[in-house]
DNA sequence: CAGAAACGAGAGCACCGCTCTTGTTTCTGT
DNA sequence: ACAGAAACAAGAGCGGTGCTCTCGTTTCTG
């Protein structure tokens, strides 16, 4: 780890602080050039130092972009949750609105963020652990969601051919996670959800509806209204 | 353009030649380096040319990925819509169903080209006016099955809101772009699909599902099938 | 057959991630 | 209190990148 607990001198004082604003400054062009041409040396330029410095607080430039994935998974995670509890625990269908709107409102905002994301992953990149735990709280927030759905009883849209044994087998570290019993098709009614999220957002901001749809907001409006009718909520 | 009409003269000739050279090449690096890092100088490497010799054929990295974003959309919708062909017209869910593996398969044979194509937009890249033909194909074929599937009268699974004249508005340009009548709801649920898809193969090729999904084929298997009973197909 | 156009190759510019060395500052054990 | 160890900042340097410019050669064209 890099800051062990208390900073107790002056130099450790010094370094938690610096790491702090190099991840900063980092952050702050991560919002004018996007994740692949993030670079060290204009980041050592922008906070006065040598470049070579950075590489004391950081390894790597990968490292350094580790540090922004999971900041940015945290702070995307937290508005979605936060919009979620800010609604009536029973109005299901309003739940999954709020955090989906939740989620494009930080996308839009914050877009090379969402691409270093949910995008293709940077050049010679390779997540590290570290990087799952916050990666999964909007997926689980979606998850509980529909945990919820269940316990309410709520019948699900459309029918459902039921999976096969294998299929279940496959959903199943999905489904321990969980914490309370939930069906295999709740499951995956909330990992469809997810991937319609991320897909339209992704549709979205990488400009694949540049021409066809004209009014994104209200575009992205009917995916979830729609979505919300499928899953029954 | 590149090369007018027909190679009239031994440069002509050569012209077409090395650009196709350069090209495959690019192409061939495609497939081990991703598109983040694709280098004019080891592609030229490759090819035993100076590195300055590429620019004669293409005027910068962002014209050579142009060509190869065009080739890659085109190579992928030629599945997609073989595989529709191949089916016959009045299958729809199977028709779905074959066109969504069809991209898959070609996804996870072409993982940096899939990246090229759905990922992030490359670094200070904007996609010119020549890829969007090519790009709309895929959206295009799942849109006329939505159509075929409104000639047979088919019911849509959920039931929908109706959409408000804003909401249709918003749709207009696609609607158009069908060539025959297709209630918008049919054209909403187009692109819900179409979101599903890229957003279910995004999930999988950038590894967000690597702890908790255990079967990659089984799980789009589900996800398509379900939409396929949320679309009525 | 001369002039123009296209060509390939090389040097060079400014940038990148990263490493190594050097000299300085800060901490720590006795 | 002080010497040794550890952490530090800075600079030079390596090999890589996209791209430009120049220069000598080849090919086409009027």
């Amino acid at each position: 780890m890099t800051s062990q607990s208390a900073p107790r001198t002056a130099r450790d004082f010094a370094r938690i602080e610096l790491t702090r604003a190099i991840l900063e400054a980092a952050r702050r062009h991560l919002a004018e050039v996007g994740p692949g041409e993030l670079s060290v040396r204009s980041i050592a330029r922008d906070l006065g130092m040598a470049s070579s410095a950075v590489y004391r607080y950081f390894p790597s430039r990968d490292h350094l972009i580790t540090a922004l994935l999971v900041q940015c998974y945290d702070e995307s995670a937290a508005l979605v949750e936060a919009a979620d509890a800010a609604v009536r625990p029973d109005r299901l269908r309003q739940r999954w609105i709020a955090m989906t709107l939740a989620l494009r409102a930080w996308a839009l905002d914050n877009q090379h963020e969402y691409a270093l994301l949910y995008g293709s992953p940077v050049p010679g990149y390779a997540a590290p652990q570290d990087t799952v735990g916050p990666a999964t709280r909007v997926p689980q927030a979606l998850l509980q969601l529909m945990a919820d759905a269940e316990e309410a009883g709520t019948v699900l849209g459309a029918p459902t051919a039921p999976l096969s044994r294998k299929e279940r087998a496959a959903l199943a570290p999905i489904s321990a996670s969980v914490g309370r019993p939930i069906s295999d098709e709740r499951v995956l009614r909330s990992l469809t959800g997810w991937a319609l999220l991320i897909g339209g957002l992704s549709l979205e901001l990488f400009g694949h509806l540049n021409r066809g749809v004209l009014d994104y907001d209200l575009n992205f409006r009917c995916l979830v209204e729609q979505a919300a009718d499928d899953f029954g909520l």
